[in-house]
DNA sequence: CCAATGTTTGGACTTTGTCTAATTTAATAC
DNA sequence: GTATTAAATTAGACAAAGTCCAAACATTGG
């Protein structure tokens, strides 16, 4: 779980390997998301991309992610109602999530034990059960 | 669990004990989801209440729904990054959210069990540790 | 009845995200 | 290299969920 140092080269081979075209946008997007390993949304993600030199339209920002996500490259975490958080870490694990500040952190999957996954309806399979705990500020 | 049948009276009792002014809308819109035990979207819900003669404005819907979550009357469920599902049931429990339909089913507290809840950070607290399981079609 | 307070309303507005048709870029074929 | 495709990007129109506001309406208490 240490951080990684990653380049552009790196982004470019991630990918390749999930058998995405490494476009200068993509790599930039990805690399946005992964030098950081941190969860961010789409306008966060336009705003870094796009902090010196304009140079990636919003379509593409959304195009892109959505890519990954079909490529199983980032996931996403659904806890806010009015905006999506990429995180680019696929592996299983949970999250708190701050209501206060809008800040994910990462639980690790051992931390967290799921015991005695409940029966799923008749011809349906799991896509993961992931926990959410919200937190906030114990005086507000 | 047996469903309960209520009726608007029991509603504008239910509105009472938790401080709210029983006025028709808000009848209305408890009615809509405590007689049914569902899942429902705001859209949803303004749907139901404006079936017959339109009843209810979108902003009283929405003030509504923002009112009984503040009141703990109802909780939202976050699964959908497009809409949000008010669930009349605020008691602890889970979710199966199916992908396909966009349907939420309930998982009984005590089909699941999230053990050695994980460190909270420094001065926070819990507001409730969820677990939501994405399913789908088998073969899609 | 009047005044005061609480509630509802239409519609403008904001934000997140999608869609489309046109353009640009990249790959492939000669 | 040049021509021909195919893939990718783009601006801007569009859609949907949700908020906001000032005006209208309803209720209560005197
Ligand atoms: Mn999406
Ligand atoms: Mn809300
Ligand atoms: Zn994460
Ligand atoms: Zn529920």
């Amino acid at each position: 779980m240490e951080k990684k140092h990653y380049t552009r080269d790196d982004m470019a081979g991630l990918l390749r390997a999930h058998d995405i075209n490494p476009t200068h946008q993509r790599i930039e997007i990805a690399y946005a998301l992964f030098s950081r390993q941190a969860h961010l949304s789409a306008d966060q993600i336009m705003a870094i991309v796009n902090d010196r030199h304009s140079e990636t339209s919003k379509a593409t920002v959304y195009n892109t992610l959505n890519l990954f996500r079909q490529h199983k490259l980032v996931r996403e975490v659904i806890v806010d109602p009015s905006k999506v958080f990429y995180d680019p870490n696929t592996g299983p694990h949970h999250h708190f999530y701050n209501m206060q500040s809008g800040e994910l952190i990462d639980i690790n999957e051992n931390d967290v034990q799921i015991l005695g996954t409940p029966t799923l309806p008749d011809g349906m399979v799991a896509e993961g059960a992931e926990v959410i705990i919200r937190i906030r500020p114990q005086n507000p």
